[in-house]
DNA sequence: TTGTATGCGTTATCAT
DNA sequence: ATGATAACGCATACAA
């Protein structure tokens, strides 16, 4: 490797002038400043990270930390985001993607406590009690989404009942009356409750059953699907709703986009139409729910409002603008109406 | 921070010592390496990587760089198997996100050269040639797609000729004779033909051609629509497609599912059904594609064929095992039928 | 305007 | 079985 050393000799300076030349902080005169760039350029000079990493107790790095960016696209979205802030503010962003077990996640732990990055945004979501409590707490960490009821670090939780709430009132609003809830049901309300700990299962169902509340609508429990929040969950879901003529809904709340185009899909196989037969709602916003038959309409997560509060945070631990007890922050959403409940299919 | 030097103090042994009881390598006593492992424990110390990689002269960390994880989440599918593969030989693997402007491939490249990586999977779509130039020769990369004449280092090519071939082949068989092609057209073979260099449009709109002459199906020039591989493209070109009377074709074979998501969209908001008034194939394999209505025929990319055999070279290069010229290797692809084809819906 | 010297935390070599 | 010490490459306080 080509070393500030190097490049000394080449260009018959002192390292450190090649150090002030290249990062400047002092003045060198002009013919030196010349002979020392072509030195480095002809010798293909860069700076060892490592090297300046540890001399400076810093790497400039901010890691996101999330658990398959397949699970959801709405990951992809949060990428993009980082990415952009960090680097406005001067940070470089990488991503780790962990997996639920927790050789991974003791991974990730590591990372930030060996000081791979100043900095880390890790997603909360299925993370165990324990590994959070592994976590360095004088270290410099935003949560995604952590519920517990007395947080070790700052959050930024999703708008978990919000978005149930204007996804249910808004299928009300279109007409629905026997709306069915993917997702949780009543024995996530009761985990909530014994623990003392909501979930975002439990807030979700709550933001559901608020708005069937205020109609004055009442809910049958067979309504209620507790399901893990996938793709192919919600293909099951669909063709058993199709099929079950029990359940007789007019509209389905789905806790995610994947659910709901899983269920859209499962609805087709049952030979249930959407928005005619029934209509859908999922939440998060994913790109493509926009180009599906029928369009998705969904409650859209503000991204960039996540990504703003949860990164500003996150700095301010870094530079020590703030040390104070951990905050909790709540994102923001929007509800995007399109052809799955029933929005007519505009040119756009 | 705490550093060996702190954990040692309160072993009462010496930095060095602390270092063999944690990373091996020599033997201690019992009563030594109980007394370390105890004073690490309370005092919470984790390694420095900084100063690790500095003395050890490698990161043990593997960066895949690729554009926008939301332009197609076949990177998601990719980031994940690179994380596995990476696990398994004791590597771990960070992404980093790149935007086609020069400054974050800039960043990326940067990052190679400075060490912050032993090596790094380099997404070369979209990679201007010079920046590709300014990638130091004697570190370890491995492009991904980067179909150049002669190449500068190792690189996995996409299958894209044969992909379109298996696409095209698949929509004759179908029953197609008036097929068309998104995604590419003629000027793109004559670019290819001028540079001496082929590209991704050029050899998937050779795969057609050369599967509707194997047919003896005859190819109107309208019916190759050279655009960008994006959903919103594929909506404009669906409704253009079953708008415009003049076109009248029974298949079309799309450069990636985006594309294809993107145009069955299109072609049902001008009224036409997929797949009985016309058939449409991808490519790619995005999940997501399992579950659109309906559901996508495409000819999905082998992505552990993909990243093992990116992964393997790099790691040959990382360890000094081959050292020669650079190498090309083909990753595989495979036809994945549903209905979007004509497949009748099965249960699964 | 430039050079010298020191230390960041770890690990490997030597010595005990 | 363990301790002292040097070196990795860089950035900076200090000296010239």
């Amino acid at each position: 490797m080509v070393t500030l050393k190097d490049v000394a000799e080449r260009a018959g300076v002192s390292p450190a002038t090649v150090s002030y030349v290249l990062r400047g902080g002092r003045h060198v005169s002009k013919w030196t400043d010349e002979r020392v760039r072509k030195a480095a350029n002809e010798l293909g000079y860069a700076t060892n990270m490592a090297a300046r990493s540890l001399k400076y107790g810093r790497t400039g790095v901010i890691e996101l930390v999330v658990r398959g960016l397949d699970v959801s696209s709405i990951y992809a979205k949060m990428v993009t985001h980082v990415k952009h802030a960090c680097s406005d503010r001067g940070y470089r962003s990488l991503v780790m993607q962990t997996e639920q077990d927790s050789r991974t996640l003791r991974d990730a732990v590591g990372e930030i406590n060996s000081q791979s990055c100043d900095g880390m945004l890790l997603d909360a979501f299925g993370l165990p009690k324990d590994v959070i409590d592994r976590l360095n707490g004088n270290r410099a960490i935003v949560l995604l989404d952590d519920l517990s009821k007395r947080p070790a670090f700052d959050t930024v939780v999703m708008p978990h009942r919000e978005s149930s709430l204007i996804a249910t009132r808004y299928l009300i609003e279109r007409g629905c009356r026997r709306i069915a809830f993917v997702g949780a049901d009543r024995s996530d309300l009761q985990v909530a409750a014994g623990s003392g700990e909501d979930s975002a299962r439990s807030l979700r169902l709550e933001g559901y059953l608020q708005a069937m509340e205020e109609a004055g609508l009442a809910v049958r429990p067979e309504w209620l699907i507790p399901v893990d929040w996938r793709y192919f969950v919600g293909v099951d879901v669909g063709r058993g709703l199709a099929c079950d003529g029990r359940l007789d809904v007019d509209g389905v709340v789905c806790c995610n986009d994947s659910l709901a185009i899983g269920l859209i899909r499962g609805l087709a196989d049952a030979g249930a139409r959407v928005p005619d037969d029934v209509m859908v709602v999922g939440s998060d916003g994913v790109t493509v729910g926009e180009f599906t038959v029928p369009r998705l309409s969904t409650v859209a997560l503000d991204v960039p409002d996540l990504v703003n509060k949860g990164l500003g945070m996150l700095i301010e631990r870094i530079d020590g603008t703030y040390d104070g007890e951990p905050r909790r922050v709540t994102a923001g959403c929007s509800l995007v109406a399109k052809e799955s409940a029933g929005e007519s299919a505009s040119a756009d």
